[in-house]
DNA sequence: TGCAAAGATACAAACGTTTGCACAAATCTG
DNA sequence: CAGATTTGTGCAAACGTTTGTATCTTTGCA
């Protein structure tokens, strides 16, 4: 690998001006920034970011810390800041917590050790205050949170509009027809998931129906929880389900399949591409992953002023909602 | 941030001592080890990697470079890589070559000028020959390539029984009872789909059928292309398609449902998660992508010996590849 | 007790870049 | 044309570690 000291031999000049010709400084003149360019091209130089990096104190590197990448949503989040990032010339190093706080923190400690220029989280469920990421990540690094944030933390929060879409599904199961309306309904430390239940619980009240504990089934955000979760629905005499989650619904879906019920409607949220793809179709409150992670990224970018936007959720109407369904294998 | 340089001050010995005292030389006395750590561990040391990887001119990062994330094989060989990697003491940056010969260049020299310890990588349809591969890593920095492979080049590969296993799902077909089988086939500067191709080729000549060029789709490998090549499978008499994807399967549904068809085959290949969750459920191939990322991963820290290793491949029998079936909306 | 061997630490250079400051040359001003 | 300003380059330190070699201190043994 070539230097710019070497470079800066060849050609009779000092590194140091190697150095500001080719990081476009206008304190070189052009004559000389034209023979180290086609030098270095010549000799095949490419930057050593890591003593670049060392020297400046920080690198081209945006970190992004993310449950699971194989989550469709977190892929597509990463896709979006990904696009966005390239272009603006960072690179991107992706941590996966799989929702346990002890990864979180690893991670997080990983991001700052290689002096990251910033990271962009959405936070696990196992870390129920935001505490740590502020006093692992101190000052020096910006902070975008997406989709799951804790509001009380500085930096830029790109969030769902999780009431209103909430809300609409929950009442477009209303005006299906369906009258008793429980929910899956993620957990509670994330902020998200209670804004959705927030969602659930005001349409109900609109329509003059009374929430009750009984039929909000907390913390059931996988395939398992849901079909345990829908079956003591069914057992309360629910005929619906707005499930915070598609993986939740899915398995409620295979508790509802396994008994041949009629007339259940399920909403889920996030729309995963199997949901559209199933059959019967599931209705799913989209969300926007590729536009929160191309966001979150041109939030960095502008530096992460403190404040919220908010990318809006549309709801998918499919077969699943449909108050003349009947579930069969 | 506490550099060593501040823990030796304090504690009045130089930072040479200290460095070797943190990373477990066996030059320094025990006593003053014990010192070091409880030092750093009072000012919340934490090495400087950027430092680190300046000096000894490598890094604990391992790029991962891969067509696409949000693809589940591909994401899951991801997961698999980084469990083994981050038990090793690495850290896992990943690039998306969106299938694109130049963003594939451009990762390469990302982590190339990050200088990371090595490469595990799946490449681009649009990377016709390994060449660029080879000149950008150079000698230093080891090579693993995982499912899309070129096999010129140094280093492990980890790869599937592609010949194998789409002859057993060729076989599966013609045991199901369909007789004029065509394939969906993918490009053929992939090594893995033109085995799978020889694969299904070997499956038809056994049961002493004629592989016809007429009714091999190249370069199939999305949802559209695969829609339009069933149509044309159907407009030549195919009663059944062995696809070596799971997308291109999913267009040929849609053809097929579209036209209400019965008694036409479908195997994919991959075992995305929405064939098992479709209806009817897709038969598919199934890869092994978890099971790849650890042995490449495994086969990096093993220090990426010339050679290949192969993952077996697994059918996985459902609905659409039963001769009874018909196709519906 | 003396001397060699081993054990522990210090010294200093190096990794490749960036950047404040100094300085020289070129240009401008009156 | 002298002095002031601008422009271009060099010098040298710095970023925080790591590591080969040198130096100093123990320890062991005769």
């Amino acid at each position: 690998m070539t230097t710019i000291t070497e470079i800066a031999a060849a050609l009779g000049v000092t590194p140091s001006t190697v150095s500001r010709a080719l990081s476009g400084s206008p304190r070189v003149k052009e004559a000389t920034r034209k023979a180290v360019e086609q030098k270095a091209a010549e000799f095949g130089y490419e930057r050593n970011v890591v003593a670049s990096n060392l020297r400046r104190g920080r690198s081209d590197i945006v970190g992004i810390v993310v449950p699971r990448i194989h989550r469709e949503f977190f892929s597509n989040v990463i896709g979006g800041a990904e696009a966005v990032l390239n272009e603006a010339g960072y690179n991107v190093l992706i941590c996966q917590t799989h929702e346990r706080y002890e990864d979180e923190v690893k991670a997080l400690q990983t991001l700052r050790n290689n002096r990251v220029a910033g990271v962009l989280m959405s936070h696990a469920i196992g870390s129920s205050d935001g505490s740590h990421i502020t006093s692992i990540l101190g000052q020096n690094i910006p902070l975008v949170q997406f989709d799951r944030v804790f509001s009380k933390l500085p930096g830029t929060k790109i969030v769902s509009n999780n009431f209103e879409g909430a809300y609409q599904a929950t009442r477009h199961l209303l005006q299906q027809g369906f009258r008793r309306i429980g929910t899956l309904a993620g957990y509670m430390n994330s902020e998200a998931y209670a804004q959705r239940l927030e969602g659930y619980r005001k349409a109900l009240k609109d329509s003059g129906l009374e929430p009750s504990a009984q039929i909000e089934f907390l913390d059931t955000i996988v395939r398992e929880t849901g079909y345990d979760a829908c079956k003591k629905a069914l057992a309360a005499g629910c005929d619906a389900l707005y499930s915070a989650g598609d993986f939740s619904a899915l398995g409620a879906i295979d508790a509802l399949k396994e008994q041949s019920i009629s007339h259940f409607g399920i909403v889920g949220t996030a729309n995963e591409s199997f949901t559209a793809l199933m059959s019967p179709a599931m209705s799913s409150l989209a969300l926007n992953p590729y536009e929160m992670g191309c966001q979150a990224a041109q939030a960095f970018i502008d530096g992460a002023q403190d404040g919220e936007k908010v990318v809006p959720m549309e709801l998918k109407i499919r077969e699943s909602s449909n108050f003349n369904i009947t579930w069969q294998k």
